[in-house]
DNA sequence: AACCAGGAGAGAG
DNA sequence: CTCTCTCATGGT
């Protein structure tokens, strides 16, 4: 077994009860709108606590905005009104046009659903502002595809488990997806509880 | 009252 | 490829 096999077994076991909101969130049944939900939801999320994300979401849900297409049609102050709450409305309004626009030119999200994933994440990281965490969690968490999201947390716990010195991303991610098994799920779950452990900051036993 | 939070882009070296 | 700066809000 590998260390980061070993790593999953024991985050499951010290924080497999607990789920968060964000997982919880993410794990909901999905139809498209909860899809186009956690896409608005990744944009907003970027360098911003989840507390301040989810007055933003509730700002758009309160008016029933909570739609890519509805993103399309707002008017960019009201747009940015509602988003105030996640900080960087600014760009944050202008990167969530352009994944909606993006989305929309391409037929749809069950139509990029079918497309092969890492054509489509090619796709995604040329959207501007969706860099390769946010195009990672929407097609792990938006398109139930099979990309392990990496982010600080998963690069600290690297460093701390000595599974990898190194930081870049790619190498990261792909040692991640070596290691487990190819199932979305799983890797959901994974990345979930690097999270919470990351956050709730429980003493690890080293294995 | 500074400091930080599931980042990304732009620019420099 | 690796820094560094900017963007902005709300919680502690």
């Amino acid at each position: 077994m590998t260390k980061i096999q070993k790593l999953h077994i024991e985050l499951r076991e010290k924080y497999g009860a607990l789920q968060d909101q964000w997982s919880l969130w993410c794990k909901r049944s999905k139809n498209s709108r909860n899809r186009e939900e956690v896409i608005i939801g990744s944009i907003l999320t970027q360098n911003t606590n989840w507390k301040n994300v989810s007055k933003a979401i509730d700002n758009l849900k309160k008016e029933k905005l909570m739609s890519l297409r509805n993103i399309l049609l707002l008017p960019t102050e009201k747009l940015q009104e509602l988003i105030r709450p996640a900080g960087f409305f600014n760009s944050k309004s202008k990167y969530l046009r352009n994944i909606a626009e993006f989305v929309n030119e391409n037929g749809g999200i069950s139509s990029l659903m079918k497309e092969d994933v890492l054509i489509l994440r090619e796709k995604l990281l040329k959207v501007k502002g969706v860099g390769r965490e946010t195009a990672d969690s929407i097609l792990l968490y938006a398109f139930d595809k099979p990309i392990f999201v990496v982010d600080e947390y998963t690069k600290r716990i690297c460093k701390e488990k000595k599974i990898c010195r190194k930081t870049d991303y790619e190498h990261i991610r792909k040692l991640f997806e070596k290691n487990i098994k190819k199932d979305f799920a799983i890797y959901q779950d994974f990345h979930a509880l690097i999270v919470m452990s990351a956050k709730l900051k429980l003493p690890h036993t080293l294995v």
